[in-house]
Parts: C-alpha cells; structure tokens; sequence
DNA sequence: ACTATTTTTAAAGAATTGATAAAGATTTTG
DNA sequence: CAAAATCTTTATCAATTCTTTAAAAATAGT
C-alpha cells in the first residue's frame, strides 16, 4: 500500500488511474491542475505519475521541479510515444515512461516493480551503526541480537521516517503530516511528546539517536 | 560508469548493447549462454540486462534466480513485446522491461536511469571551494566530510543568505530585512553580533568566508 | 588626532524545547 | 457489551537556548 499522486489533465484518465491502483490497495491523489500541486507534504508521496502533455504546465518541466525536492519514483503516462520524448522525459529526473493507450495490467506491474525497488533498497539500508529496524516486522532493536524495543505504532512510525531520512531535519509539523497525513491538525506538543517518549525509552538501552536542532526540529544522526 | 552484466543468445544484439553502451563508458560483460553466468562475483554489477527467449533456460525463471541473490537493476531487453510477458517478467523481480526492437536511444536513456537512480543525491547541497551547505538539512560542513558547523536558526540563515549571493555586498539592514522581513524594526547591532557569533564558530575551525566590505557591509567570498 | 564605523562585551528579553500530568481516543480484555 | 488497559493528544510551566539591545572598546579612513 502506497501514497501515490497522479497528475492529469484529463478526468477520464485520472478515474481509471484511481480505480486500477486503488484495487491494488494504493491511496491515489488525482490533481486535475498541474498549477494545484500542494507544495508541502510531497515528501508523503510513494510514486508520482505525470503526464507530458498538459495545459498550463509541460510535464517535462514540472517533473524537473518535482525532482529537485522529492526522492521517490516519477513515472510519465503519455500519449507522446516517439522516443525522442522518452529519452528527454527520462532524461528531466523520470524513472518511466509509459505510452498511451496503456494496459491496465501494465500500469500496475510496473507502478508495482517500481514501488518493490524502494522497499528493496531500503530493506538493505535501514542498519545503523546502533541499532536496527527489522521493516516486515515493524520493530527497532537496538545493538546486537537483543530484544526488540517496545514502540508503539506512532513512535515506531516517527523512528521510522526520521531513520529512512537520516541525517535530514524535520519541523513538528513536517513529521506530523509525512506520518499521519496533511489532515491531521496537530499542536506541536504532540510530536514533542511522541519524541520525549521514544528517547526516554531508547535512552534506557543506552541509545540516543534523536538529535534537536534548535529552532527547526529533530533528526536521525548514527 | 557502470559495470553491466548482458544476457543473450544472440551475439548481434550482445554486440550492439557493447557498442552502445560502451560509448557512455560502461564496462559490459556479455554472455551468450545463461548457463554460463558467473556464480561468483554477481555482486560487482551495477545493472543486469537480460533476454527472455534463450535456449536452455528461460529468461523468467534466470531473473528470479537471479534477484534471489542480487540487489542490483535488472531490465529485461526481449522480442516478447505482449502486455502480458512484460507483467509476468516485472513480477519475476525485474524492473524495466525493453521491447524489441529497441532504440539505441530508449535503450541508453533507460539504462541510465535505472543507474541514476541508484546513487540518487538525497540532499541538494551549495557547495564552496571550502564548504559546503546541505539545504535539506539546514547544515553547513567546513572542510571535507567534516562534522558540521553548530549554527542557529538566524546564523544559519544569515550565512545561506550571504552564499547564494557570493560576492555580492549587503548593508545590516539588506541582510535583516531579506532574512526576517521588512516590519522587524532591527537596530544594526543585531546582525553585527550575529555576524560575529558566526565569525567565531567559522574562524575555529579555520574559515573565515565572511568579508567586511568597510561603510558598505559584508559579503561571502570564498 | 578626529570622526565614523565596526567589533566586542554583557545582560535583559523573547522564543523554543522538555517534563509533568491529565483528559480524550482507541484497543484489548473479561 | 462494558470495563480496563493502552495509546494519543492537549495544557501548563520550568529550563534551556537564542535574539536583541545598549554601551564600551577597537579599528579604519581622512
């Protein structure tokens, strides 16, 4: 299951986006509007489908944008299947590049293989010189072999992101919405809490992990 | 520059994926019989290339064979263009899946890809003959790999200021106004301490990038 | 040597974080 | 289905850290 935005200028598009990925358990937000694309909280998104050709905004250059604050996978969905258009669409920060009309048996596998790429990455990569998430089984153990710490699911879900984005600070805010959704309003004691909590308990086993940065937020440094 | 490792029983299209990817200056390993895959030594390629219909063994069951072992890009490159082939070859554990006849082109910008991918920079960084800024996470590192400067919030945005204008002279009151906004009200003191608190925290660690440009401001320059 | 400007010092004021405790949700258990 | 346990959110206040200010000392230019 999977954040994923979608961004088309065609409704009919959209809709069959939304209904083939959604079967496959994936939360889709359709944008009609290049222009309405929510500036903050795109850090939440899993995947990114694009289309080139649109009205107010080339899909080229928006991908470009997109790209320069955001990590994960962009595929472009186009009618434009020349391969000029696909060397250029992957060479602006894409991952893929579908034509149109597509199956949607293709969509899937590939938004799919796509998706599988990241966790398989991160699998290898969530190992800290302190302590370790085992991400199948949501825990965080700590130094070698020991018992698995005892988070619940928000503090589980905060060490998490913070882990996966070590090094990288993030506001109160930032962490709330990346974990529970922009929705959500939040006070900052929440997150403040959550984060008293998990070193309370981290701290226990001689692991301090989180780090403040004043003023801004807190990151993971190991 | 990318060691590749490509599968085919044809040594035309081996040829080919040599020479076109050869000329972006990637190390390729071609392999005409599946059978004859190094066991030992898989981990050193950066990308796999595989065909799917080979004699002696089928593409599909080598790349899951092959992805039990191996973490790294594999893209199948095959004449099976039917949309039911390309999911059953992504659900093997594949990631791309090239149709043949292929560009050389699609082929190269694909490959590359998939490689960018893999060393994606996660941080955008504003870099300086003697340090180096990493924006994602509001740090600034003197030196090389060294730990970074411990700035505050207005320090920090006083210097990241100054940098992404190097060179250029700015007035106390330029440099108040760009970083808090026209209503605060500062006394030039402000910024001169601030100046100084950063002065000392750079100077110890033997970099002195901030100029006084004497009646007029200050400027970076390094 | 004189003046204007910058740098330093030191301390008051403002803002942010951390700790404590308790109310509101949610999940588990009997 | 209700009670109990657990988790999440909120409010409040003390402790900490940062920002601003005022005034004295040092420095550059004329």
């Amino acid at each position: 299951m999977a954040n994923i935005l979608a961004v088309d200028d065609e409704p009919a598009i959209l809709a069959i986006i939304q209904n083939v990925l959604g079967k496959d358990g994936h939360r889709v937000t359709a944008v009609q509007d290049p222009r309405c694309i929510p500036a903050e909280g795109l850090a939440r998104y899993d995947l990114i489908l694009l289309d080139v050709m649109m009205p107010h905004l080339d899909g080229f250059a928006l991908c470009k944008k997109l790209r320069a604050c955001v990590d994960c996978p962009i595929l472009f969905l186009t009618a434009k299947t020349d391969e000029s258009a696909l060397v250029q669409g992957l060479e602006t920060g894409a991952d893929d590049y579908i034509g149109k009309p597509f199956g949607a048996a293709e969509l899937r596998a590939r938004v799919s293989a796509h998706l599988r790429r990241e966790t398989r990455e991160h699998f290898v990569s969530l190992a800290f010189a302190g302590a370790h998430f085992n991400l199948s089984s949501r825990q965080l153990v700590v130094g070698e072999g020991g018992p698995p710490t005892n988070l619940t699911k928000s503090e589980y879900a905060i060490c998490e992101f913070l882990a996966r984005n070590q090094g990288q600070v993030f506001s109160k805010e930032q962490i709330y919405e990346n974990i529970f959704g922009l929705d959500g309003a939040s006070s900052d004691t929440t997150i403040a809490t959550h984060i008293k909590n998990i070193r309370a308990k981290l701290d226990a086993q001689g692991y301090a992990p989180i780090k403040t940065v004043w003023g801004i937020g807190y990151k993971w440094d190991d």
